[in-house]
DNA sequence: AAATAGTTGACTAATTTACTTGGTCATGTA
DNA sequence: TACATGACCAAGTAAATTAGTCAACTATTT
């Protein structure tokens, strides 16, 4: 379980995805206007949600991307965990190899520290996380803002400070 | 609280180091054998660990680290700030600047993970450390295995994957 | 046919990490 | 007092990762 700013980035993604089901497939242009994510990078971080069977497309016009299952049902953990391809097998994952092939002092340490994370993030579904109140306001915020958004993109060169803040 | 090598190493340089009080000061080469870091990059670690009072040193021969401080009264949490200098304002740090200066949709989740990875590291003692088990095993195989440890660094390059595991 | 929108792959700039090199300064010991 | 030890410091660098861009292609609707 590793924390960046690609995890974040598809978390909100698919947040916003939760937040719009029910208007047909949403389209990725949408999602990186309304999140100030760069389309591109949205392309492959849903190439993986895909793979991993967190959301389903439609092709041609009109098409776009929905989630394949209930909100309910998608954990925050298991996004992260689609765009982070955790296969870096150096970083033992489970093996006891963090020092010469051996166990490092500190080992269980980091393995407890992660389990934890993990089970606080898979306790999370997108549904809990639409019903929060402060999900809500920067929603409406989003959705309503729609045309000054694109004046202010014009002016305004897009934002690289557009981080997440663990 | 960002959670990288960088503090991992760290936390596991200052565990060495309570594991050996009583013994005088520790040179950070002892610590770089042990522990398979870098001495040079030991050094930019514990310039910081001093600068917040985490450690002391004494200079010449027969010099080298020790605690500032009682085990039990320097936590997790306190390291791996010391050594991480979270000054990044670009990425907010309590301020909601987070997308086009406004929150951004997943904001108080990250916020609430943080707070609960910092609470629970913040509770963790390098005592507490000390007297787990686990550590307990590795610091006695590490303490046994000085000359045979010698020997396999001549024959085998210093090992690049000597990383943790979160 | 044309427009829309997903799909793929390769490439790049910026940043961070994990070092290395090459010194200086303080201090105990011979 | 020379000298070895080990902390301290500054700069540079290689590898990895992040966060993108760019260009082409495929499928679908109008």
């Amino acid at each position: 379980m590793k924390l960046t700013t690609k995890g974040r980035y598809a978390v909100t993604a698919m947040l916003d995805l939760a937040l719009h089901q029910g208007q047909g497939p949403i389209t990725l242009s949408d999602i990186a206007q309304r999140q100030g994510i760069s389309l591109s990078y949205l392309e492959q971080l849903f190439a993986r949600l895909r793979k991993e069977s967190l959301v389903s497309s439609v092709r041609g016009p009109g098409g776009g991307y929905s989630l394949a299952r209930d909100p309910g049902e998608i954990f925050v953990a298991q996004v992260i965990t689609a765009v982070d391809e955790n296969v870096d097998t150096t970083r033992c994952g489970g093996a006891h190899n963090c020092q010469n092939n051996q166990r490092c002092l500190t080992h269980d340490l980091w393995r407890d520290l992660s389990a934890r994370i993990h089970d606080y993030l898979n306790r999370i579904s997108l549904e809990e996380l639409m019903s929060r109140r402060g999900v809500q306001e920067v929603a409406e915020r989003q959705d309503g803002a729609h045309d000054r958004h694109a004046e202010i993109d014009l002016e305004l060169p897009v934002a690289r400070t557009s981080q997440a803040c663990l």
